[in-house]
DNA sequence: TTGACAAGAATGAACGTTCATTCCATCCTC
DNA sequence: GAGGATGGAATGAACGTTCATTCTTGTCAA
């Protein structure tokens, strides 16, 4: 076996085998794409690719971290500095969320990584540490909103925290498979958001 | 090819194949649980198994529908009678879920199916229309409890149903990737549900 | 009760294909 | 001309599937 080679030429290669994996897995998952698949798709012989990457383990863990990276980036940039209100930070979520799933397809890839962590234990790990900060994140929101107006009584902002992330969870799905998209499920969660507990206050109604 | 029987005995030979399918995908995932794998643990030989299914896609394609169905049935359970207050209901459906993810582990068979139905349009149609009864439970849910005090303003039920349809999705998938359990997830809607209004929810935000 | 016979059930070796991976000759570039 | 980069044939294992054959069971005439 020929040693994986480390130039910063190489790391070009290596992206250039990432993004064609990443095209193949999208469209045929991890498992049911082959290696010839991939090697089609970058336009690469065997021989050569595997210069690069010692195998195809390697290659989806590579693209399944990345995929993870790709989604907390897009949490993080929306919640990274003083935190927004809850419903507006949680809207530009489901908007970043859709044009991810439009351009890039990155929640379809999350969805695979869902299910390839139910069997793989170092994606499952890998998966898990990802989600720690996030869900960090939305403790935070929860707070800051409760200082804003919203109490949500004597219930944990932990477990508000968890709801709101598998709400997003949800559109991903619903996202992927029902080609729901982001205002009309920003609408529902500003209905849940703001249920009234007495009619009186629909002054503080939308744009 | 040998024509598949249709005799009573047959019928439990299917069912005993498809619980020993069911298995190994619990364990695999669909692609890479191979034939060899379902024999032995069907403790059956290649031409007898054929004898009964055409091929693993004829299984994949029974596994699926026999999970859609067990899904849709623990919903139905729960919402068929008289609508229960919104926040019993869900509680209940969390629970339901959490049981079936203990004994069985059918949500976790739902969320490779998710998977699946990103590339096989066959199953995607069955997932479609195995959601769409249960979208239409949630949006009467929502209505019933309108009438029992919650109003979400001028957010319409189908909204509302999506997103408290997508929480439970994502408590699927953190129930499976993360152990949460039920409990907690339900305290946590129970905040959401009882969050009283608070004039900074306005989704005014932009990009 | 027995033996011949039919038919469904089950077997497991074998098939052609595709899989991930390796090996090596050849090419380019310095 | 040396050495990294590349192409492509070759490898053996594993895949889903098939098929000739054997086993099992039930029937019925003698």
């Amino acid at each position: 076996m020929v040693p994986v080679s480390h130039s910063p030429a190489a790391d070009t290669r290596r992206q250039h085998v990432l993004a064609a994996a990443r095209r193949c897995f999208l469209a045929n998952g991890f498992h049911a794409t082959s290696m010839q698949d991939i090697l089609r798709e970058a336009q690469m012989s065997p021989g050569n690719l595997y210069r690069y990457f010692p195998g195809k383990d390697a290659i989806v863990l590579a693209i399944v971290e990345a995929t993870l990276a790709e989604v907390t980036a897009a949490f993080e940039q929306t919640l990274l500095d003083e935190p927004p209100p809850l419903l507006q930070a949680l809207t530009e979520i489901l908007r970043a969320i859709e044009r991810l799933d439009d351009h890039e397809g990155t929640p379809r890839l999350a969805i695979q990584i869902w299910g390839e962590a139910l069997r793989n234990p170092a994606i499952a790990s890998l998966f898990a540490e990802a989600i720690t900060p996030v869900r960090q994140w939305f403790v935070h929101l929860v707070e800051a909103q409760r200082h804003h107006g919203l109490t949500s009584g004597p219930v944990a902002p932990e477990h508000l925290a968890n709801v709101l992330l598998g709400a997003i969870h949800g559109f991903i799905v619903q996202r992927a498979l029902l080609k729901l998209d982001a205002a009309s499920y920003a609408e529902g969660l500003r209905g849940l958001l703001a249920a009234p507990a007495s009619p009186q206050n629909d002054a503080s109604g939308t744009s």
